[in-house]
DNA sequence: TGACGAGGTCACGTTAGGGAACTAGGCTGA
DNA sequence: TCAGCCTAGTTCCCTAACGTGACCTCGTCA
């Protein structure tokens, strides 16, 4: 998600003059929980709340993620405020996540959007199948 | 995004073997509308609902977007049935998009999306300013 | 001749996401 | 004593995709 400037060259002067939007605070939010593994890892979490999953357990509830994606994930969420990370100094180290309060309280419109995604996927997929098809005779 | 293919339906077979559960209809979802524009469009559009807006228009209010993304996006917002594509076959032709009662149905979520991040992005923003800064003292 | 409207196409750069190998370090077993 | 295991990462490298600008169409109007 590209919401920096493309290429980093300068446009020409004078021309259309403005890029994007830095202010839209839906783009911002949806280039990071759009990401391919943030929704999930939130809702798992959130599961849990206000208790606490480790780093194992994660990747055991979030079928086909592999530990760099899933510490990338994480770390992204954690810079967020969205989740907390709590380290516990035994070997081999344990490392405990929960969310926030900000964190949780994304889970309200995220849920919406579970629900509506439940809802409705089978019908835009229907929909996908439908525009696949050959144009009917006539 | 790697699970949305604007154009292409099935993967070619023996490929890495499987992608993640394509039961997960929220990832589903959020590949669509967390594509870079999708939500803008939407939203654009939904303002207008139920009447309809141009692409020009389109373009207009969505500053910053090519008119090829313009036109993807809608393509792939028609594909899903989430808008409504009408031509007037006049010269030139005037094309005209709405959001379908499906894409109406979708405002809603997305919304309630919009104000959390209206309401949070600036706490997130400062939350990142705070893991840049380096480490306080003691 | 050029602009407009609604795109299509091409070449390109950036980025997300993936795999595999590597790290730390106390504990266990040989 | 040394090898190997465990968790939670990190690092390198690679590819597919996403997004971009530039240029093209096509008919009419000025």
């Amino acid at each position: 998600m590209t919401t920096s400037r493309p290429g980093g060259r300068d446009r020409p002067p004078g021309e259309r003059g403005d890029l994007l939007d830095p202010r839209c605070p839906t783009r911002q939010l949806l280039d990071r929980i759009g990401t391919k593994w943030t929704s999930m890892a939130v809702k798992v979490l959130a599961e849990q709340a206000p208790g606490e999953v480790r780093f194992a357990e994660l990747r055991r509830r979030i079928p086909g993620i592999s530990q760099k994606m899933l510490s990338v994930t994480l770390q992204s969420l954690a810079r967020d405020g969205l989740v907390a990370r709590r380290v516990e100094p035994t070997v081999p180290p344990a490392v405990h996540y929960r969310l926030t309060e900000l964190g949780r309280s994304l889970e309200g419109p995220l849920s919406a959007l579970r629900v509506w995604a439940e809802t409705h996927m089978p019908e835009i997929d229907r929909n996908n199948q439908l525009a696949d098809e050959p144009p009917p005779t006539g």
